[in-house]
DNA sequence: AAAAAGCGCTACTTTCTGGTTGCATTTATC
DNA sequence: GATAAATGCAACCAGAAAGTAGCGCTTTTT
């Protein structure tokens, strides 16, 4: 399992980052301050989880003049995925599936 | 987003936890001390990561004579990936391909 | 040119997390 | 029956994480 596959996970495993990848589902930028309405938090608490899902290569961000948008990278999500299989590889056969009939 | 979709992300963003899935791969229950072996961790700190793992619903255990056993539980990583199909949904078509290719 | 909007950066507080140690309990073994 | 093995539980500690507030800088807006 490669060292980076953490991290991206860790980053996917807050609520508050969550949301925010659900609100950037539409492939769109969106700016801090829109990011941040309706999110009950400050404008700096959104700014350090977006820089968290940033340094996970999950989000993207351009300045755009005194604004910076953010967007999903669907590469990255794609990363995580692969990492999930890389767990449940051995298991995802039909042995595993019978496996996981028999269990609890 | 459930509500329990953060927490499972939490347990895999680890990386002795996810070590720990590695090992349980096979699909056959490990008991702790042999988790642990190798590990270069304490036999408690390996069985708080199985807990937090067993609290996510990643992992499912035994217990056999005067030992734990611990084995994965595959539709906890199923559930997982369903959550990150979740996420990329929206941008996972043709269009979603595109966008991300001129990206960068 | 003055005011306001949007950010970044730093400092600070509080809570969570990963790790340790020590001790009690249950089960195997001799 | 005594000893060793495998856990569970609780207390404790240091560092990371999530959150806030304040200040200064750049870019719009009026």
């Amino acid at each position: 399992m490669p060292d980076d596959a953490a991290p991206i996970f860790a980053a996917l495993g807050d609520p508050t980052r969550l949301a925010l990848l659900g609100r950037l589902q539409d492939g769109q930028p969106h700016a801090i301050v829109e990011l941040t309405a309706g999110s009950g938090l400050s404008r700096q608490a959104i700014s350090k989880h977006l820089a968290v899902l940033h340094e996970a290569g999950l989000v993207q961000s351009r300045r755009v003049g005194r604004e910076s948008r953010y967007l999903v990278r669907p590469q990255g999500v794609q990363q995580a995925r692969s990492y999930l299989a890389m767990v449940s590889r051995q298991w995802d056969d039909a042995l595993g599936r019978l496996k996981s009939f028999v269990e609890d």
